[in-house]
RNA sequence: GCUCGAGUGGUGGAAUUGGUAGACACGUUGGACUUAAAAUCCAAUGGGUAGUAAUGCCCGUACGGGUUCAAGUCCCGUCUCGAGUACCA
């Protein structure tokens, strides 16, 4: 083959990759093992554009870089095949979603008879290296399978605080049995029951079970959530964005459910401690600090009649600065303490309050509003009266709710007690800090500042010790204690969705039933439609063989009617509960007993590259730490967290390409023109323009469209006349976007692959910029990959074909392949990939220049290149008389001496500029270097009538001269 | 508002610990080959300025200061853009 040929040899290595399983891992080596992990795909319907695979290349060059170093690499993919566009795809046609799930995965034809090249043939022609024997898809029952066993898990489990640690629910239990709550410190909301041993053994086992169900790290709960009706489910905190869905765009509302909730806040400071050891991006780091929301401060009860008012403060130390108290209008005692004379003002508040959105609440932050209750609460260390307001600035889902408002020390408070000045129940604001002048604004700096007008508290600070003080006499008095706050909030997980995990679940008495873990998986029923029944009951609620058979364990019809069956749980799990778990599948993907051996995961431990994007900061990055904290606990997994080091990638945007289109006045009718870009409109009477989106695939690398296949396009435009410019071509003009099908912009792998080949799309992808780094895509910009591509072959070749020659090379030659070596191997180490592929470019025009045609440097660097572009490496390796995969080939071995040279070109400047450039020995001392440089003819000529004021000569640097 | 990140040619982007700014590409221009085009190859390409030229000089890494023999890189201030977050008590 005398030209590069990248389809018969891209074709040819990736037929010998998958026959001979070149990549498969293995569980057992002698060598270091390396695990390199992407982000799971959702397979959708429209396929991956060039922007998808991004990561998986630069996970693949580590892969494949780390075989060379002589690794046992564990690089798999699979699919995160749960989820709702397949629902609502399945709504619209009536197609089962586990239909189309394969279609986008394995290739096909969709209802609508458009072809789908599937997401395992797109990621097959780019050479990933990825063992496809270790392939996961979360919607599969044999994965969910233990998915569901997690489920139980957690439900079996409750968070012991004294040990810090999860525990079965048995021991639990045990220590019930013995001495009832005394000295239980669990996970768990406020003001649970308490009981004694002999209490406990009284209670008839449901009353137990209603007990623990308090107590499990999953559990039942009605609880305000996140109702979509636009979605017919509920949503997770991090699934909402701005007050609407993230998938869709719904309106969100709050509503009461009974769902399955878990019990992550129990996890939230050792998943705020455990951030600590791990590589991972500063930014991603800081948005879970921020999620978790660690507040130290103390719980304060304000006495109220015979009720309690708690509040939670940072700032227990400003206790005497409460100048009024605030609840959140939706409070549970606002009804209880309102007098008489308030009740028609404070009903009239919470209604408005109540009719406004979430999201108008936080859009308008400014607006102050609120009402006095005509309550007054007890001041618990001074017993002064306390008024008690309403106020929406205070929300009911944080803390407990209410606030005690220290208006001189808090923006907020001090906002709302200058607007309700004067009022009645809002006295002038106390002022407890001494010396500072409060009449305009909140004191903000005040740490530092000592106390005053603050009884036992005076003179001390923050600083100082004034909280512990406070905390102190709170708990003497027996108002308040000390308290940590977060902000994380356990995640509902029920969603009343048919696409996802069933839950292993029962009802018996209206209390949950695990089902034993034997009898699993629990799979998917068959519905007659994917939408909720007529009494808004979830999807599954139309299944008819939906009932559980304690006696046979299996599924039965609902129509069953004897005494063993009862009905199982209608919801399903959240998308993310498959992918909170499959880095441990993985390691063992094809075990039929067990979710994966404990030999298996000790011999992998955990991953060590973690390649994604970084908008899953809060949720499966997030929830995936928190189960695998329990896994730990439960003896599960040797590893706290999953990922050792991660990289989020840049997002690739697309360039749309835009058609101008005039309306303008000819005869006094208005019509229509296209006008290429740069064409002078001088002559025609606008009236007006807009620009019309033009699908990229109609439009060359100079911009031009074509203007037919744009017609045939829109047929709705195929009259409109064209204005061109002169050689009688259109111009479309170019704007950056998010790639997206809606934009017209999506470039297809497929067809770079078909026109380029895999190897150059995986050079380009990297050469674009820096990995982390969103950028945008430009197909003119390839051809300068493409051409390197064909000037590396050349180096092979010569006019007869494949030629390479056994002489030694030249000192040049080994230079420039052992700079080469060295750069791409820092490259890699410090994931910058694209300057590796400058450096592969530089390696070949110098090589090239050099008529280096040397196997003794051509053969090292078809195994530097072959991270990067492996198909061309193979060949080439395989032309150069190897019979075995590149893929194993040792990694070159970088050697200095290559480099060391006589002389170097030292910059000459002058008062710090540089002036022109000397060879100089590098082997000699500064004052020779000194001399040598004050010898030169063109240093005197600078130096001519100036005087030197000194002189800095850094040996390998440079040579500077201060004149004057 | 707060937190984090980033501002370098026409474009994407290089520049180890402060030490020759603009590597490598794209694009553009000119040239070779060709009937022509594509492909390929060669040359020029930060801005300004002087010179027929070789070459020289000045200005340049968002802006204003500072430290230093030397700053894209370090420090202080300002502006712009991006991301995250938002009454969290």
């Amino acid at each position: 083959m005398l030209l590069y040929d990248h389809k018969e040899i891209e074709a040819k290595w990736q037929k010998h990759w998958a026959t001979n399983k070149t990549f498969k891992a293995t569980n057992n080596s002698d060598k270091p093992k390396f695990y390199a992990l992407d982000m799971f795909p959702y397979p959708s319907g429209a396929g991956l554009h060039v922007g998808h695979p991004l990561g998986y290349i630069a996970s693949d060059i580590v892969s494949r870089y780390k075989r060379h170093k002589g690794f046992n690499v564990l690089h798999p993919m699979g699919y995160d095949s749960f989820g709702l566009p397949a629902e609502q795809y399945a709504i619209q046609t009536g197609q089962h979603p586990a239909e189309t799930t394969k279609t986008n995965i394995e290739g096909g034809t969709d209802k609508s008879g458009n072809k789908i090249a599937g997401y395992r043939n797109q990621m097959d022609r780019i050479g990933f290296s990825f063992d496809w024997d270790r392939e996961v898809r979360t919607s599969s029952p044999d994965y969910y399978k233990y998915t569901q066993e997690i489920f139980i898990m957690l439900f079996d489990s409750w968070y012991d605080n004294d040990a810090d640690k999860a525990q079965p629910i048995s021991l639990l239990e045990s220590r019930f049995r013995e001495s009832g709550t005394n000295n239980i410190n669990a996970a768990t909301e406020e003001d649970l029951r308490q009981f004694t041993a002999a209490e406990w053994n009284a209670f008839t086992e449901k009353e137990q079970r209603e007990i623990l169900l308090d107590y499990r790290l999953t559990f039942l709960a009605d609880t305000e959530v996140n109702w979509c009706p636009g979605l017919g489910t509920v949503l997770a905190n991090d699934e909402i964005v701005n007050g609407v869905s993230e998938r869709g765009g719904h309106p969100v509302v709050r509503k009461k459910m009974r769902q399955w909730m878990m019990r992550i806040s129990a996890f939230a400071e050792r998943l705020l401690t455990g951030l600590e050891g791990l590589d991972w991006a500063e930014s991603i780091k800081e948005i879970q600090r921020n999620w978790i929301g660690k507040s130290v401060g103390a719980m304060v009860s304000f006495q109220l009649d015979d009720h309690k008012i708690d509040v939670f403060t940072t700032r227990p130390d400003t206790i005497y600065g409460v100048t009024f108290m605030t609840l959140a209008p939706e409070h549970e005692l606002v009804d209880q303490i309102t007098t008489a004379a308030q009740k028609d003002a404070v009903e009239a508040y919470k209604k408005a309050t109540a009719a406004r959105s979430e999201r108008e609440r936080m859009a308008d932050v400014k607006t102050i509003s609120g009402v006095f209750t005509g309550a007054y609460a007890t001041h618990p260390l001074s017993g002064e009266p306390v008024p008690v307001w309403i106020g929406d600035y205070v929300l009911a889902g944080y803390g407990t709710g209410a606030v005690m408002a220290v208006p001189c020390g808090d923006e907020r408070d001090y906002a709302f007690a200058n607007y309700f000045a004067g009022q009645e129940g809002m006295p002038a604001i106390k002022n407890i800090f001494d010396g500072v002048d409060i009449s305009e604004e909140a004191y903000g700096a005040k740490d530092k500042t000592p106390l005053c007008n603050s009884d036992f508290l005076n003179g001390m600070s923050y600083q100082t010790g004034a909280m512990a003080a406070a905390i102190e006499k709170l708990e003497e008095v027996g108002s308040g204690k000390g308290k940590t706050n977060y902000r994380l909030r356990d995640a509902v997980f029920s969603r009343q969705r048919y696409w996802g995990e069933p839950f292993p679940v029962y009802y018996k008495d209206g209390l949950p039933q695990m089902i034993d873990s034997k009898h699993l998986p629990i799979a998917l029923p068959e519905v007659d439609e994917y939408l909720p029944t007529e009494d808004g009951a979830p999807p599954l609620g139309r299944a008819t063989t939906w009932s559980w058979c304690t006696q046979e364990n299996k599924v039965v019809s609902n129509d069953d009617d004897r005494d063993c069956v009862y009905p199982l749980e209608l919801n399903t799990m959240p998308g993310w509960a498959g992918s909170s778990w499959y880095m441990f599948r993985y390691m063992d993907a094809n075990n039929e007993n067990e979710m994966f051996s404990a030999a298996a995961q000790e011999y992998w431990n955990n991953v060590d590259l973690y390649i994604g994007g970084s908008e899953h900061a809060t949720g499966h990055l997030l929830y995936s730490r928190f189960w695998v904290k329990l896994l730990h606990d439960l003896g599960k997994v040797t590893v706290e967290e999953p990922f050792q080091k991660m990289i989020n990638q840049g997002m690739i945007l697309g360039e749309s390409a835009f058609v101008k289109e005039l309306e303008i006045e000819v005869d006094g009718k208005i019509e229509k023109r296209f006008i290429s870009q740069g064409v002078k409109a001088k002559d025609l009477n606008i009236k007006s323009g807009r620009k019309l989106h033009a699908d990229v695939s109609l439009v060359n690398l100079q911009n031009e469209l074509d203007m037919e296949a744009f017609k045939a396009w829109r047929p709705d435009y195929a009259s409109t006349e064209f204005i061109t410019a002169e050689d009688g071509t259109f111009k479309v003009s170019r704007e950056v976007e998010k790639m997206s099908k809606s934009k017209y912009n999506v470039v297809s792998p497929d067809d770079i692959c078909d026109q380029y080949g895999a190897d150059t799309l995986r050079l380009y992808e990297m050469f674009l910029g820096p990995l982390e780094q969103a950028k945008p895509w430009n197909t003119a910009g390839i051809t300068g990959v493409y051409g390197f591509m064909k000037k590396l072959w050349k180096l092979y070749h010569n006019d007869a074909g494949f030629s390479v020659s056994d002489e030694k090379a030249s000192p040049d030659s080994m230079k420039t392949l052992h700079k080469t070596i060295k750069k791409v191997q820092d490259d890699i180490e410090n994931f910058s990939f694209n300057t590796s592929v400058s450096s592969f470019m530089i390696a070949v025009n110098e090589l090239t220049a050099q008529k280096c045609n040397s196997r003794e440097v051509l053969e090292p660097l078809a195994v530097l290149v072959s991270p990067y572009a492996p198909h061309i490496a193979e060949e080439l390796w395989s032309l150069l008389g190897h019979k075995e995969s590149i893929s194993e080939a040792p990694f070159p071995v970088f050697d200095e001496k290559h480099l060391v040279e006589s002389s170097k070109t030292y910059p000459i400047s002058f008062n710090g500029k540089m002036k022109f450039t000397l060879d100089l020995p590098v082997d000699v001392s500064k004052d020779e270097l000194e001399k040598m440089v004050l010898a030169n003819e063109k240093v005197q000529q600078q130096l001519e009538g100036k005087q030197i004021r000194k002189t800095i000569i850094v040996p390998g640097k440079i040579v500077n001269f201060v004149v004057g």
